[in-house]
DNA sequence: TCACGGTCGTTAGCCTAACTAATAAGCTAG
DNA sequence: CTAGCTTATTAGTTAGGCTAACGACCGTGA
């Protein structure tokens, strides 16, 4: 490995690597027609298990009236359901319905074939090495 | 760290966090408005030298029209340089201009700031983990 | 108790960015 | 020299993001 470099240059190594992977695994989506950002408000909300559309918008870090438009494409699909809120009349709470968990382990799958394949071709300690960063990185990103 | 973990998993953690990490990045556009795409695309063609809207368009994985607008934004802000193609009177050849490598220079550290100083509050471990991560990400990137 | 300020979700309207289909211009091989 | 391919562009559609504005609803303080 190279030498130690400085959090700048580094910053710049790992911001061009993410882009580039990023971009990757974007471009193998799969059949079906769910878009990449569709099926990250629907796993967020799975990961979630319920969720105001407040909510949503924020751990999806989008502004309100754009995840009204999400959860409206989601709805109409069948894959997210809108039940009032318990005591608040404001609010709504979305949950995925058992055809988005279908869709989503189905979509799942085909997204990690590609890099998973990548994967599996790394020696162990490279994948130990990518297990840690991605820990870390899930850290740098919270916040 | 957690236990080692089978590639499909692992994919999917790193995909993740390459997501969010992602977007965070994204959200720290700097002053001036080169939006993500243009500022992606200038980057390309200042690597390459000179490239057609073709080649461009294939870099950037984008179709051939999707490109041509985006180099007329960057053109209309003196970012780029069109000439004709010597031989091939259909074909234009890009450049970026010194306006635009100036720009190129500016924004990039604007937008490595945030990351960079996420960065810097890490363990030298941490970033020493990130940097090996960085070097294999890049090769399983490249195609 | 009730009026008023704040919150939640939505609608409307705008912009960027991507796509496909169609077209004009130019090249090249038979 | 013409028929067919390649290059770039234009036109039109869709997704996805934003801000501004609004109606419904909550909760608190006078």
């Amino acid at each position: 490995m190279a030498k130690r470099m400085p959090p700048a240059q580094l910053a710049t190594l790992l911001r061009d690597a993410i882009t580039r992977l990023n971009r990757r695994v974007r471009q193998t989506r799969p059949v079906g027609d769910l878009t990449g950002t569709q099926l990250s408000a629907l796993t967020s909300l799975e990961l979630a298990g319920a969720l105001t559309p407040r909510e949503l918008a924020d751990t999806e870090r989008v502004q309100p009236p754009t995840m009204t438009k999400i959860v409206a494409k989601l709805e109409e699909r069948g894959l997210v359901q809108r039940t009032p809120h318990p005591t608040d009349g404001r609010q709504v709470i979305l949950a995925t319905t058992d055809t988005g968990r279908a869709m989503l382990a189905q979509f799942d799958r085909a997204r990690n074939e590609w890099l998973a394949g990548r994967l599996a071709e790394l020696t162990p300690e490279d994948r130990d090495a990518l297990q840690r960063a991605a820990e870390i990185l899930q850290k740098v990103a919270r916040d």
